[in-house]
DNA sequence: ACCGTTAAAGCAAAGATATTGCATTAAGAC
DNA sequence: GTCTTAATGCAATATCTTTGCTTTAACGGT
């Protein structure tokens, strides 16, 4: 066996999941401000030098678990028609992102300095419901959209204010982009 | 004199200029990744604690030093006209937030943890500099536009696909954001 | 099923950073 | 000028981070 290799099963998944879970449970129960890394890696049963070694540091390990928090539990809800599911995966999209939890997760997966990209990682999150949408609209026979122009138009302004103007998009708000983008697309 | 009064002028002044040019002057030798609080402390003539006291943080200090160093030097170009000056101003506003300056200076703005809202001053700045563009065009007694829907249809889309998706937002990219914006509010 | 190889984890000491109480300095008000 | 006190300096302490070496346990081959 000459290449380097990734062991993925047994005891480096055990201790991969024993470290998300502690850092969730501590993001719970402290308050992101005051975690550390030893903090976590006691918790988790686990040395903080297996931490430091496998993430680097504290910032990077946050941007893992946030990423992984990101990760949507299921597909999004099917309302019949387009329109309705946009707008009920935007309105959830937009509110999940600005709640106090939200905004944290994406600090963190932004913080992210390493080559992983755990930004990248949630924004595929973001693209795949989207095309699970378009998929649908099209089984029933509707007119498409584009992906791209969806980020854009939806989901990049939602993003822009809860991260730089730290307001909520207000339900009222995230309509007007729904609108503008029926009517700029559909 | 009762109430707590926070100092402004001498050598407070001088401390916080020179932390924030020890700041700059190590982000482009040494490289944000490598530096550290004591090392800006040495460097800019003050002992750490100083800097813990007022800033809390690196990241935080970062935060303030970024939102410093992304504050406009002057005026928007003017080109002679709205079109023209908006295409102007955006174009160099993807460029520079493309730029490795750019998105670390971003990063850094939205790690703030505290309650200075660096991004908001960012933000601020944007806004501030469409204004100015806008006051122009009325100036000249052409049709004004909606800050806010330049904001979410130029501005928020450049910063999330630089923030989220990682590439650089071509010239050609932008145009078509401009040709969206001009077909939907001008 | 066992053995050999080696990636990954544990341990502990050394190094660096962060915090804090107390002394000192210098802005601002009078 | 003098008083008050916010802000800094200093230094000891606590905490976190890094690193060399040892030990453990996956994985492949037999």
């Amino acid at each position: 066996m000459a290449r380097e290799m990734i062991r993925q099963g047994g005891r480096s998944a055990r201790i991969q999941e024993a470290v998300h879970r502690a850092t969730q449970t501590l993001l719970n129960d402290v308050g992101r401000a005051e975690i550390t890394v030893p903090m976590i890696a006691e918790r988790a049963g686990v040395t903080p030098s297996t931490v430091y070694r496998r993430w680097g540091d504290l910032p990077q390990l946050l941007a893992d678990v946030a990423a992984d928090r990101l990760r949507p539990v299921g597909e999004p809800d099917d309302t019949g028609s387009l329109a309705g599911d946009l707008g009920a995966f935007v309105q959830q999209y937009a509110e999940e992102m600005a709640s106090p939890v939200g905004r944290s997760l994406m600090r963190d997966v932004l913080a992210e300095t390493g080559s992983d990209l755990a930004a990248a990682r949630c924004c595929a999150y973001t693209t795949d419901h989207l095309q699970t949408l378009l998929r649908r609209a099209r089984a029933r026979g509707e007119a498409g959209f584009s992906i791209e122009a969806a980020i854009d138009i939806l989901i990049a302004p939602i993003c822009y204010r809860i991260l730089f103007s730290n307001g909520d998009p207000s339900p009222d708000y995230v309509q007007g982009l729904l609108a503008r983008f029926t009517r700029l697309e559909m």
